[in-house]
DNA sequence: GTCTATAAAGTGATAGAC
DNA sequence: GTCTATCACTTTATAGAC
């Protein structure tokens, strides 16, 4: 039971992190205090703030979107990595990521954390898409991905929130594969 | 400029609800405070207290989800009216909606009205898809409307920010209509 | 009908005792 | 290293003057 201070203090700061990353995605920025995720870490006020400066910036180490590998190849490699993209994020609870994201409509720096992540890939899947509304359709599987993992993880819409990571990229594989390759033009 | 008491009441009580409304799907919920409110409608915090009794009640007010028609049919109708409904709710900034939309995930109010207009119309469209998946594909065809609707009107992503109504709705009325028609199963 | 003054509670942040 | 006490500020909500 040789605990060193300076490890005592890395403990308690992980504690504090832990703590800040699930009430953060649980309750927003705004409704989170500083003294809840103190008692929640079994610390007090002071600590946090010694430790991590101010609110703004535990927040920013904790709310953080990770990045997707890189999105490129022919059109069913896209396919591919996109949807097993997805299951990731329809899988278990990505608590950092639902952080910021519980927070992009209140808070800024959550908004703009979550567009650029968003901006990042979908500019990368447009550059390889055929067709003039390549940046449209990309857009599109985007908001396809964003508003599936909302409605399972912070909605928990009925249907989406009980089913498995696997059927509900199954559904959506197909819709992905139609933005991809683009609508030809079928005269009537 | 004959303005009765009541008549002059009747203007201010508009002034603070349009004011409200817009402050709330610009901050949301938290960020906007009642004091913010009054000096947008060109009142006062007080008058604002006395007219709708609190906060809580001003928002719950001006942040509805303003329903949808039924929606029944022929698979091709009911992919005639989802896509209409669509187009809707990109023409315009639906201000009222957004008011609740952009607090969904910080205030509880917020959460319990965006579920109970998505879960009312997912019920409804489900019922009369075919396939034992029917209830995961009716919330997907939601998914993507929000996601879509958010993607535009909240994160203002390239693409959907810009688009006309009408080429959005047409780039996903394809996905929804495979969705409607339900997966056949293809051996391959 | 409208607005000022203030109460009561909670916040992030700081200083300093242990 | 940890925690208590407190500051300075903001919030909703109320009472009452004009």
């Amino acid at each position: 039971m040789t605990t060193s201070r300076a490890e005592a203090r890395r403990l308690t700061e992980q504690r504090i992190l832990d703590a800040a990353r699930r009430l953060f995605g649980e309750q927003g920025y705004d409704r989170t205090t500083i003294r809840a995720i103190a008692a929640a870490a079994n610390s007090d006020a002071g600590l946090v703030m010694r430790y991590f400066g101010s609110k703004e910036k535990l927040f920013a180490q904790v709310a953080t979107i990770p990045a997707d590998g890189p999105i490129t190849g022919s059109p069913a490699e896209i396919a591919k990595l996109l949807t097993a993209g997805l299951t990731d994020k329809l899988a278990d609870e990505p608590t950092a990521a639902l952080a910021a994201l519980r927070s992009i409509f209140t808070h800024p720096e959550a908004g703009v954390e979550v567009r650029a992540a968003m901006t990042r890939q979908q500019q990368q899947v447009a550059a390889q898409l055929p067709g003039d509304d390549a940046v449209l359709r990309a857009a599109l599987i985007g908001a396809i991905t964003l508003g599936t993992v909302i409605g399972r993880h912070l909605i928990h819409l009925e249907g989406l929130a009980t089913a498995t990571p696997e059927d509900i990229t199954a559904a959506i594989e197909p819709l992905l594969s139609h933005l991809i390759q683009g609508t030809p033009t079928t005269t009537p």
